[in-house]
RNA sequence: GCCGGCGUAGUUCAAUGGUAGAACAGAGGACUCAUAAGCCUCAAACAAUGGUCCGAUUCCAUUCGCCGGCACCA
């Protein structure tokens, strides 16, 4: 009996607060080729991604524009929905939100799994009337809130609290496994998060003050922190614990569970996650992926400063395809990446425009003009990719072999000179363009998961009886 | 202050204890199937100092410079 490897694959949610940010666009991208890599080799995937909507900023986001709470997220959830089309994402993505009903109840699931490590205890901290909530040290300046300038004052209120500190023995065995997170250097750092003491957390709100959060199992009083709540869809997306025998068993316990998170993410996602896990006695995240923020002009992008991309903009300069190329070939993958529009446009035309473009338009031109016929050539001569390159998260390399494929089928042409030989003689022209389009065949298969509508365009103009020269699919940006 | 990372051609990155690779940008050349694209050639770099070593860009130390994280921030 050969089972199906299965594997589970989610991004982090994003809080609804603004619209989509071009970093988790790129998120989501690598998600999807991940998803796309393995799909291919025939393994069963898993694909999540959703929408966090619960907490005071939301509920904040949503006054201040004069909407009620409930429409207002479900405004932001439809304008994250809208990124699979966009981005073109595999039909196979789930999406959850930590609004649905059965992501809520099982929420206060794995609150009652937990239950044995949560307590309640006073909690204090400073109050700002205007903010209408705690402040946190970036919230003040000059021991004032930053936005009202007032001084917030000491309040008290009793809250349950999960305890974490239990857990560091546990996470330090946990995270002694290499594969728990990449790069390594982030384990490292997760490391020293935990030598440096963890302390318990608050892991609810009072009512009274914040409304907008998930029932707090068998106290009326409060409701969720939105951490505890969000965290949990990456198994509520699964249907636990209502299906425990379904997905959830299927991908989360017997597949191979991988994360994607920005590098900020690692104490919620590799330690205060992984607690809860061990806390409800569900097996912890194989892998969590960190990768790094995107920049523009040497500075994070800020409406204030201008200096924002976002994935709209890129999808409708550059169409998707050729924003998934830029964003997963040019971006590195652990680091922060300078992004810039005049460096989004050179790398659009020489890559694009000029290589992979060009390239297609010119053996297809050749193809169309004398004849050939590639159809039963295709097949025999191409190579399936398999590369250790998307396993360790490697897309600029995967992205520089298939370039390099293109490079050498560009230097084959200039080399054997079909052109000129059709002249003398055409069969010889006809056999060289052949073998060039099964050298595009298998750069069509390469960029599989990488540019899905580019990769099937040029399978079909390659499977085409009439060889009909396509449009320019990469038309070249004049400055 | 603590922890971590980084400093390589104009730019963005790579590798390596023993001739430092590439891409983009730049200069020149021959061609024409192609989106004035492609191909060939050229020019261009290891932050500084000290140490270990037969030998260091690579290891160690120091200095200078840059960046990130340091918890209830999604």
């Amino acid at each position: 009996m050969s089972e199906k490897k299965s594997f589970y694959i989610t991004t982090t949610l994003p809080y609804v607060n603004a619209e989509p940010h071009i970093g988790f666009a790129y998120e989501l991208i690598v998600a999807d080729v991940v998803v796309r890599y393995r799909e291919s080799l025939g393994e069963e995937v898993f694909f999540n991604t959703g929408t966090d909507e619960h907490g005071q900023k939301i509920f904040n986001a949503a006054e201040k524009a004069g909407e009620n709470v409930e429409s207002y997220v479900e405004h932001y959830a439809q304008e994250f929905k809208k990124l699979k089309e966009l981005l073109c994402l595999s039909d196979s993505l789930n999406f959850i939100r930590t609004t649905d009903e059965r992501h809520i109840k099982a929420a206060q699931k794995l609150w009652q799994r937990c239950k044995k490590d949560i307590y309640e205890k006073e909690f204090e901290g400073l109050y700002c009337v205007g903010c209408e909530r705690f402040l946190v040290q970036r919230d003040m300046a000059d021991d004032k809130c930053v936005i009202h300038h007032t001084k917030p004052q000491l309040l008290k209120e009793k809250n349950w609290f999960f305890k974490f500190s239990k857990y560091e023995k546990d996470l330090l065995k946990y995270l002694e496994n290499p594969d728990v997170i990449t790069p390594d250097w982030r384990r490292k750092e997760a490391v020293n998060f935990v030598k440096e003491g963890l302390e318990d957390f608050s892991i609810s709100r009072e009512k009274g003050r914040l409304s907008w959060g998930v029932p707090v199992p068998g106290d009326e009083t409060q409701v969720m922190y939105v951490w505890f709540d969000a965290l949990t869809s990456y198994i509520s997306t699964l249907g636990w614990p209502d299906n425990e025998e379904g997905n959830f068993k299927k991908f989360w316990e017997n597949g191979y569970t991988l994360q994607l998170a920005g590098k900020d993410q690692i104490r919620f996602q590799s330690l205060m996650w992984q607690a809860m896990l061990m806390s409800a006695g569900i097996k912890k995240t194989d892998q969590i992926f960190y990768h790094g923020f995107i920049n523009s002009g040497g500075q994070k992008m800020s409406k204030s400063l201008g200096n924002v991309i976002s994935p709209y903009e890129l999808e409708k300069k550059y169409g998707t395809d050729a924003t998934r190329y830029l964003l997963l070939r040019h971006v590195h993958p652990t680091e922060d990446t300078d992004v810039t529009r005049e460096r989004l446009d050179e790398w659009y035309n020489s890559g694009l425009a000029n290589g992979l473009g060009n390239l297609v338009s010119r053996i297809l031109t050749m193809a169309e003009k004398y004849a050939v016929s590639t159809v039963d050539t295709i097949e025999s001569g191409a190579l399936l990719p398999k590369s250790h390159y998307i396993d360790n998260f490697n897309f600029n390399e995967y992205m520089e072999h298939i370039w390099k494929l293109i490079q050498a089928a560009d230097k084959e042409i200039q080399e054997k000179e079909p052109y000129k030989k059709y002249k003398t003689d055409p069969h010889i022209a006809t056999k060289i363009v052949s073998e060039l389009c099964t050298h595009l065949y298998e750069i069509a298969l390469w960029l599989g998961p990488i540019m899905p509508d580019t990769s099937e365009k040029i399978k079909n103009y390659l499977y085409n009886p009439k060889k009909e020269k396509p449009e320019n699919l990469f038309p070249r940006l004049n400055a």
